[in-house]
DNA sequence: GTATGTTTCAAACAGTTGTTTAGATTTTGT
DNA sequence: ACAAAATCTAAACAACTGTTTGAAACATAC
């Protein structure tokens, strides 16, 4: 079926990496070809339009990284015991961290394209998530229902997306928030690093004791 | 000087509202101009440039958040017992509130626009910032360096950060989380309550004990 | 070998982009 | 009222966008 794997998949890695630093309305079809080294035409032939080729970028790594996902669950979700917050949180680091150094790119080259695609497009592609892996997020919602049972679920709803915000946004731009932690402070952190530091935030936030006030009149 | 305050300002609102649902690249000038009403040489004659446009949009809202802001401080810096983080935090709510409010649009325009801002343009806009705005940033780490003053200076600056993204995050996103939580709890939320359920998990995240482990072997 | 289907390629397409120009119109200072 | 400066306007500019085309090159099968 397929001749030559390349093609398709150099567009893919090119378009990843402009996409990542660039933005997706300031990176060209031309730009792209012509990193990847293949005819403009290409790409249009292999996805059909530009817009496609987004998607496609997409699934590739999510497909991934949810894959990663699923085997850091599983061990929890069959273990009878209930999970800490911190041990459910903690599944999202490995599959973050292969993710990352599987591009060669220096750092998180993806981060910062979700972080572009949820800030895009009045949320189309938080839409198109929600829809394609809404069995993923079921099961790690499940687990942090299990991990804290005596929140409400509307308010563990906003706190996912509370954490979910706080990680993608600060994955999307760790590279300059480490350049100026290390010119400030000296100190020169990993990626694995970052994460370890996050971690404790989201737990103690996710875990906070709810508003007890806003209408206390009763 | 100004003869007609009027074109300036109407292209600055339109703007505004077109950049925060459509994206920067995505919006043009064409389309600015006829929202506005005006020529669309004007935006041109009066800003320079697209850039520049962008840039007074920003500032315009920027002042009118810091001279809020600056008002919530106050007291806190004046007062001779040390605040805690939510009150600190809660500094933030009031000027938000009001920025959003005075803009006619439905609904917080302005977050989305940072949002997108922060995430675009490889960090562009989060150096403007921190060159534009250092002073007041500077204060109000200086207030929660009061509120917990345990924190190392590398700490504070990452949570910092973390909280940035939070909040930065959450209110982008905001409609969109408000109409699922809608559909889904049956509960209808503004945007003062969302950040009053946003305070209480920037708080306890903040307040988070550092990661004991990372090389707990000594 | 020819025939068949797939992939690549250069060129052109039609449309949009930000910006500039030069002339009209209005506002301002005196 | 007159001159000068500021503002507005329509038109055109060159550059770039994503996509399409039709022929060339390639691979595969018979």
């Amino acid at each position: 079926m397929t001749s030559k794997q390349s093609t398709k998949n150099r567009i893919l890695d090119a378009a990843e990496a402009l996409f990542a630093d660039r933005g997706f309305a300031e990176t060209s079809l031309r730009t792209i070809t012509h990193r990847a080294d293949v005819n403009l035409a290409s790409v249009n032939y292999h996805f059909g339009s530009k817009k496609s080729l987004i998607q496609a970028v997409f699934d590739r790594f999510l497909q991934g990284f949810v894959k990663g996902l699923d085997a850091e669950m599983k061990p929890l979700e069959a273990s009878q015991v209930a999970p800490s917050v911190e041990q459910v949180l903690h599944t999202l680091v490995k599959p973050l961290m292969t993710m990352d150094d599987r591009r060669h790119q220096g750092s998180s080259n993806f981060m910062k394209l979700l972080g572009r695609a949820y800030a895009e497009s009045q949320g189309h592609m938080r839409r198109f998530m929600q829809e394609h892996y809404a069995a993923y997020l079921a099961r790690f919602t499940s687990l942090l229902h299990r991990a804290a049972p005596d929140l409400t679920n509307s308010e563990m709803f906003w706190r996912l997306h509370f954490m979910l915000g706080t990680v993608i946004f600060t994955l999307a731009g760790s590279d300059a928030l480490r350049d100026i932690a290390a010119a400030d402070f000296r100190e020169s952190v990993s990626l694995e690093q970052t994460l370890e530091r996050l971690l404790p935030f989201l737990a103690a936030g996710f875990r906070a004791q709810p508003i007890n006030s806003l209408k206390n009149v009763s």
